[in-house]
DNA sequence: GCCCGTGTTGAGAACGGTTATCATTACTGA
DNA sequence: TCAGTAATGATAACCGTTCTCAACACGGGC
Protein backbone atom coordinates (compact mmCIF):
# COMPACT_ATOMS: atom_id res chain seq x y z
CA UNK A 1 0.00 0.00 0.00
CA UNK A 2 2.90 2.53 1.06
CA UNK A 3 4.68 1.91 -1.97
CA UNK A 4 3.77 3.30 -5.71
CA UNK A 5 4.99 1.54 -8.67
CA UNK A 6 5.56 3.26 -11.98
CA UNK A 7 3.01 1.67 -14.82
CA UNK A 8 2.28 3.57 -18.02
CA UNK A 9 -0.85 4.16 -17.54
CA UNK A 10 -1.01 6.19 -14.71
CA UNK A 11 1.49 8.13 -16.80
CA UNK A 12 -0.99 7.93 -19.63
CA UNK A 13 -3.79 9.37 -17.56
CA UNK A 14 -1.67 12.26 -16.10
CA UNK A 15 -0.42 13.51 -19.40
CA UNK A 16 -4.06 12.72 -21.16
CA UNK A 17 -5.61 15.33 -18.48
CA UNK A 18 -2.42 17.97 -18.89
CA UNK A 19 -3.57 17.84 -22.41
CA UNK A 20 -7.20 18.35 -22.27
CA UNK A 21 -8.15 21.93 -21.81
CA UNK A 22 -10.62 22.80 -18.93
CA UNK A 23 -12.45 19.85 -16.67
CA UNK A 24 -13.03 16.74 -17.77
CA UNK A 25 -15.05 13.69 -16.34
CA UNK A 26 -13.05 10.03 -16.17
CA UNK A 27 -15.12 8.11 -18.50
CA UNK A 28 -14.65 11.21 -21.54
CA UNK A 29 -10.61 10.52 -19.98
CA UNK A 30 -11.11 7.23 -20.95
CA UNK A 31 -12.55 7.76 -24.30
CA UNK A 32 -10.05 9.83 -25.35
CA UNK A 33 -7.12 7.66 -24.44
CA UNK A 34 -8.75 4.85 -25.76
CA UNK A 35 -9.04 7.32 -28.93
CA UNK A 36 -5.53 7.87 -28.64
CA UNK A 37 -4.43 4.15 -28.88
CA UNK A 38 -3.83 3.41 -25.17
CA UNK A 39 -6.19 0.91 -24.28
CA UNK A 40 -6.48 1.49 -20.73
CA UNK A 41 -9.35 0.24 -18.63
CA UNK A 42 -12.11 2.36 -17.50
CA UNK A 43 -11.49 1.59 -13.60
CA UNK A 44 -7.82 1.98 -13.94
CA UNK A 45 -8.77 5.94 -15.47
CA UNK A 46 -10.76 6.36 -11.86
CA UNK A 47 -8.36 4.96 -9.81
CA UNK A 48 -5.30 7.24 -11.17
CA UNK A 49 -7.89 10.17 -11.07
CA UNK A 50 -8.43 9.67 -7.68
CA UNK A 51 -4.81 8.89 -6.51
CA UNK A 52 -3.96 12.61 -8.53
CA UNK A 53 -6.97 14.33 -6.42
CA UNK A 54 -5.32 13.23 -2.88
CA UNK A 55 -2.07 14.47 -4.22
CA UNK A 56 -3.10 17.34 -4.98
CA UNK A 57 -1.76 17.21 -8.82
CA UNK A 58 -5.58 17.43 -10.11
CA UNK A 59 -8.41 19.23 -8.87
CA UNK A 60 -11.91 17.80 -8.82
CA UNK A 61 -15.43 18.99 -8.38
CA UNK A 62 -19.03 17.96 -9.10
CA UNK A 63 -20.84 18.99 -12.29
CA UNK A 64 -24.41 20.37 -11.82
CA UNK A 65 -25.28 17.22 -13.34
CA UNK A 66 -23.44 15.74 -10.67
CA UNK A 67 -20.76 13.87 -11.93
CA UNK A 68 -17.66 14.41 -11.05
CA UNK A 69 -14.40 16.25 -13.46
CA UNK A 70 -11.22 16.79 -12.98
CA UNK A 71 -8.28 19.39 -14.22
CA UNK A 72 -5.24 19.21 -14.33
CA UNK A 73 -3.77 21.54 -11.67
CA UNK A 74 -0.76 23.95 -12.15
CA UNK A 75 -0.92 25.76 -8.82
CA UNK A 76 -1.51 23.38 -5.84
CA UNK A 77 -2.89 26.76 -4.44
CA UNK A 78 -6.63 27.42 -4.18
CA UNK A 79 -8.71 28.53 -6.99
CA UNK A 80 -11.78 29.19 -8.52
CA UNK A 81 -13.28 28.51 -12.03
CA UNK A 82 -15.47 29.65 -15.05
CA UNK A 83 -16.85 26.67 -16.75
CA UNK A 84 -18.30 26.24 -20.10
CA UNK A 85 -21.22 23.97 -19.46
CA UNK A 86 -21.02 23.05 -23.36
CA UNK A 87 -17.85 22.24 -24.47
CA UNK A 88 -15.63 22.11 -21.11
CA UNK A 89 -13.21 25.08 -21.25
CA UNK A 90 -12.24 26.62 -17.63
CA UNK A 91 -10.39 30.07 -16.66
CA UNK A 92 -9.59 30.48 -13.86
CA UNK A 93 -10.49 33.30 -12.17
CA UNK A 94 -8.93 35.27 -8.70
CA UNK A 95 -11.54 35.59 -6.41
CA UNK A 96 -9.85 37.92 -3.75
CA UNK A 97 -13.66 39.41 -2.93
CA UNK A 98 -15.03 36.16 -2.44
CA UNK A 99 -12.31 35.02 -0.27
CA UNK A 100 -12.56 37.65 2.36
CA UNK A 101 -16.65 37.71 1.77
CA UNK A 102 -16.84 33.70 2.57
CA UNK A 103 -14.42 33.91 5.77
CA UNK A 104 -16.35 37.18 6.86
CA UNK A 105 -19.48 35.86 6.71
CA UNK A 106 -18.74 32.46 8.00
CA UNK A 107 -17.30 34.42 11.63
CA UNK A 108 -20.20 36.58 11.69
CA UNK A 109 -22.45 33.52 11.95
CA UNK A 110 -19.76 32.07 14.41
CA UNK A 111 -18.87 29.02 12.25
CA UNK A 112 -15.23 27.99 12.11
CA UNK A 113 -13.18 25.55 9.67
CA UNK A 114 -14.86 26.78 7.02
CA UNK A 115 -14.38 26.17 3.06
CA UNK A 116 -16.10 27.43 0.49
CA UNK A 117 -17.25 26.00 -3.28
CA UNK A 118 -17.29 28.80 -5.55
CA UNK A 119 -17.61 28.23 -9.46
CA UNK A 120 -19.52 29.90 -12.59
CA UNK A 121 -20.66 27.66 -14.95
CA UNK A 122 -21.66 29.38 -18.33
CA UNK A 123 -21.52 29.16 -21.48
CA UNK A 124 -17.81 30.57 -23.28
CA UNK A 125 -17.91 32.96 -25.83
CA UNK A 126 -17.85 30.63 -28.97
CA UNK A 127 -20.32 28.39 -27.17
CA UNK A 128 -22.60 31.44 -27.08
CA UNK A 129 -21.68 32.49 -30.43
CA UNK A 130 -22.73 28.97 -32.08
CA UNK A 131 -25.85 28.71 -29.97
CA UNK A 132 -26.90 32.41 -31.62
CA UNK A 133 -26.43 30.51 -34.70
CA UNK A 134 -28.82 27.93 -34.23
CA UNK B 1 -48.67 19.40 -19.03
CA UNK B 2 -49.66 23.11 -18.15
CA UNK B 3 -52.61 22.37 -15.35
CA UNK B 4 -51.38 21.58 -12.20
CA UNK B 5 -53.69 18.93 -9.89
CA UNK B 6 -53.84 18.81 -6.62
CA UNK B 7 -52.62 15.64 -4.59
CA UNK B 8 -52.29 14.96 -0.93
CA UNK B 9 -48.74 13.52 -1.94
CA UNK B 10 -47.32 16.85 -3.44
CA UNK B 11 -47.89 18.24 0.00
CA UNK B 12 -46.84 15.81 2.07
CA UNK B 13 -43.23 16.44 0.50
CA UNK B 14 -43.90 19.94 1.12
CA UNK B 15 -44.76 19.76 4.55
CA UNK B 16 -42.34 17.37 5.35
CA UNK B 17 -39.93 19.00 3.38
CA UNK B 18 -40.70 22.41 5.84
CA UNK B 19 -40.75 20.30 8.88
CA UNK B 20 -37.02 18.92 8.11
CA UNK B 21 -34.39 20.68 9.46
CA UNK B 22 -31.16 21.19 7.35
CA UNK B 23 -30.78 19.73 3.93
CA UNK B 24 -32.39 16.19 3.34
CA UNK B 25 -32.17 14.21 0.30
CA UNK B 26 -35.01 13.07 -1.67
CA UNK B 27 -34.56 9.15 -0.43
CA UNK B 28 -34.33 10.03 3.03
CA UNK B 29 -37.39 12.29 3.19
CA UNK B 30 -39.25 9.03 1.46
CA UNK B 31 -38.51 7.10 4.63
CA UNK B 32 -39.03 9.65 6.93
CA UNK B 33 -42.83 10.21 5.16
CA UNK B 34 -43.39 6.16 5.38
CA UNK B 35 -42.60 6.49 8.53
CA UNK B 36 -44.63 9.12 9.60
CA UNK B 37 -48.13 7.17 7.88
CA UNK B 38 -47.97 8.56 4.52
CA UNK B 39 -46.88 5.38 1.68
CA UNK B 40 -46.11 7.82 -0.49
CA UNK B 41 -43.95 6.19 -3.57
CA UNK B 42 -39.98 6.73 -4.19
CA UNK B 43 -40.96 8.64 -7.81
CA UNK B 44 -43.16 11.34 -6.78
CA UNK B 45 -40.99 12.16 -3.94
CA UNK B 46 -38.44 12.74 -6.48
CA UNK B 47 -41.08 14.58 -8.91
CA UNK B 48 -42.13 16.51 -5.85
CA UNK B 49 -39.05 17.90 -5.02
CA UNK B 50 -38.23 18.63 -8.81
CA UNK B 51 -40.77 20.93 -9.19
CA UNK B 52 -40.52 22.59 -5.57
CA UNK B 53 -36.68 23.03 -6.93
CA UNK B 54 -37.64 24.66 -10.39
CA UNK B 55 -40.61 27.00 -8.91
CA UNK B 56 -37.84 27.89 -5.85
CA UNK B 57 -39.86 26.89 -3.01
CA UNK B 58 -37.17 24.54 -2.86
CA UNK B 59 -33.09 24.91 -2.79
CA UNK B 60 -31.05 21.93 -3.85
CA UNK B 61 -27.54 21.40 -4.12
CA UNK B 62 -25.07 18.52 -4.88
CA UNK B 63 -23.86 16.83 -1.38
CA UNK B 64 -19.86 16.51 -1.57
CA UNK B 65 -20.83 12.78 -1.79
CA UNK B 66 -23.08 13.85 -5.04
CA UNK B 67 -26.27 13.25 -3.91
CA UNK B 68 -29.02 15.93 -4.59
CA UNK B 69 -30.16 17.53 -1.07
CA UNK B 70 -32.96 19.40 -0.58
CA UNK B 71 -34.58 22.11 1.63
CA UNK B 72 -37.63 24.14 2.16
CA UNK B 73 -36.72 27.55 1.00
CA UNK B 74 -38.59 30.64 2.94
CA UNK B 75 -37.45 32.88 0.55
CA UNK B 76 -38.34 32.23 -2.77
CA UNK B 77 -34.45 34.82 -4.10
CA UNK B 78 -31.76 32.99 -5.32
CA UNK B 79 -29.25 32.55 -2.27
CA UNK B 80 -26.73 31.31 -0.41
CA UNK B 81 -26.07 28.95 2.34
CA UNK B 82 -23.51 28.10 5.09
CA UNK B 83 -23.67 24.53 6.12
CA UNK B 84 -22.49 22.72 9.02
CA UNK B 85 -20.92 19.38 7.96
CA UNK B 86 -21.02 18.40 11.38
CA UNK B 87 -24.82 18.32 12.13
CA UNK B 88 -26.15 19.72 9.08
CA UNK B 89 -27.53 22.93 10.14
CA UNK B 90 -27.86 25.55 7.79
CA UNK B 91 -28.06 29.40 8.23
CA UNK B 92 -29.37 31.13 4.81
CA UNK B 93 -26.78 34.09 3.75
CA UNK B 94 -27.19 37.12 1.50
CA UNK B 95 -24.66 37.28 -1.17
CA UNK B 96 -24.93 40.67 -2.82
CA UNK B 97 -21.50 41.14 -3.21
CA UNK B 98 -21.22 37.54 -4.71
CA UNK B 99 -23.75 38.51 -6.86
CA UNK B 100 -22.07 41.20 -9.04
CA UNK B 101 -18.82 39.56 -8.57
CA UNK B 102 -20.07 36.38 -10.41
CA UNK B 103 -21.92 38.18 -12.93
CA UNK B 104 -19.26 40.56 -13.46
CA UNK B 105 -16.58 37.77 -14.00
CA UNK B 106 -18.45 35.70 -15.96
CA UNK B 107 -19.00 38.74 -18.29
CA UNK B 108 -15.17 40.13 -18.21
CA UNK B 109 -14.67 36.41 -19.60
CA UNK B 110 -17.27 36.58 -22.77
CA UNK B 111 -19.33 34.53 -20.70
CA UNK B 112 -23.44 34.51 -20.77
CA UNK B 113 -26.03 32.20 -18.81
CA UNK B 114 -23.84 32.07 -15.95
CA UNK B 115 -25.04 30.00 -12.85
CA UNK B 116 -22.94 30.10 -10.04
CA UNK B 117 -22.57 27.70 -7.07
CA UNK B 118 -21.58 29.06 -4.29
CA UNK B 119 -21.56 27.13 -0.93
CA UNK B 120 -20.04 27.83 2.41
CA UNK B 121 -18.92 24.35 4.72
CA UNK B 122 -18.05 24.71 7.75
CA UNK B 123 -18.58 24.05 12.13
CA UNK B 124 -21.41 25.55 13.65
CA UNK B 125 -21.03 27.82 16.89
CA UNK B 126 -22.13 24.73 18.85
CA UNK B 127 -20.13 22.00 16.62
CA UNK B 128 -17.06 24.24 17.17
CA UNK B 129 -17.92 24.67 20.83
CA UNK B 130 -18.67 20.73 21.15
CA UNK B 131 -15.32 20.11 19.44
CA UNK B 132 -12.90 22.50 22.26
CA UNK B 133 -14.61 20.18 24.93
CA UNK B 134 -13.18 17.04 23.18
C1' DG C 1 19.22 -11.13 -16.52
C1' DC C 2 16.11 -13.92 -13.68
C1' DC C 3 12.94 -14.63 -9.77
C1' DC C 4 9.61 -13.79 -6.79
C1' DG C 5 6.55 -11.02 -3.81
C1' DT C 6 3.20 -8.01 -4.18
C1' DG C 7 1.17 -3.80 -6.07
C1' DT C 8 -1.61 -3.01 -10.36
C1' DT C 9 -4.68 -3.90 -13.98
C1' DG C 10 -9.15 -4.62 -16.30
C1' DA C 11 -13.48 -7.06 -17.64
C1' DG C 12 -17.42 -7.50 -15.72
C1' DA C 13 -20.48 -7.54 -11.75
C1' DA C 14 -22.34 -4.86 -8.20
C1' DC C 15 -23.83 -0.67 -6.28
C1' DG C 16 -26.52 3.63 -5.31
C1' DG C 17 -28.97 7.50 -6.83
C1' DT C 18 -32.06 8.97 -10.30
C1' DT C 19 -35.20 8.69 -14.22
C1' DA C 20 -38.31 6.28 -17.55
C1' DT C 21 -42.22 3.12 -18.32
C1' DC C 22 -46.94 2.27 -18.30
C1' DA C 23 -51.07 0.39 -16.37
C1' DT C 24 -53.91 2.16 -12.82
C1' DT C 25 -55.81 5.81 -10.06
C1' DA C 26 -58.10 10.06 -9.04
C1' DC C 27 -58.35 15.27 -9.72
C1' DT C 28 -61.21 18.75 -12.03
C1' DG C 29 -63.82 21.36 -15.08
C1' DA C 30 -67.91 20.89 -17.63
C1' DT D 1 -71.94 12.82 -12.46
C1' DC D 2 -68.52 11.92 -15.75
C1' DA D 3 -65.32 11.95 -19.23
C1' DG D 4 -60.58 13.58 -20.10
C1' DT D 5 -56.21 13.52 -18.63
C1' DA D 6 -52.61 14.61 -15.12
C1' DA D 7 -50.58 12.03 -11.36
C1' DT D 8 -49.14 7.98 -9.10
C1' DG D 9 -46.18 4.00 -8.02
C1' DA D 10 -44.10 -0.65 -8.71
C1' DT D 11 -40.69 -1.82 -11.46
C1' DA D 12 -37.19 -1.71 -14.88
C1' DA D 13 -33.80 0.86 -16.91
C1' DC D 14 -30.11 4.06 -16.68
C1' DC D 15 -25.62 5.96 -15.54
C1' DG D 16 -21.63 7.11 -12.99
C1' DT D 17 -18.75 4.93 -9.86
C1' DT D 18 -16.73 1.24 -7.04
C1' DC D 19 -15.77 -3.61 -6.11
C1' DT D 20 -14.03 -8.29 -7.27
C1' DC D 21 -10.56 -11.28 -8.37
C1' DA D 22 -7.73 -13.74 -11.57
C1' DA D 23 -4.09 -12.41 -14.59
C1' DC D 24 -0.37 -9.39 -15.05
C1' DA D 25 3.96 -6.79 -14.48
C1' DC D 26 7.03 -3.66 -11.75
C1' DG D 27 11.26 -3.71 -9.22
C1' DG D 28 14.36 -4.99 -5.41
C1' DG D 29 17.40 -8.81 -4.46
C1' DC D 30 20.21 -12.19 -6.23
MN1 LIG E 1 -11.83 30.55 -2.72
MN1 LIG F 1 -25.88 33.61 -5.93
ZN1 LIG G 1 -17.73 26.57 -24.61
ZN1 LIG H 1 -23.15 22.01 13.70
Amino acid sequence: MAIRRNTWQREAVREALERSEGFISAQALHTELHRTGSPIGLATVYRALADLSTEGEADSLQSPEGEAIYRSCASIDHHHHLICRQCGTTAEIEATEVEAWASRVAAEHGFTEARHVVDIFGLCADCTAAAARA
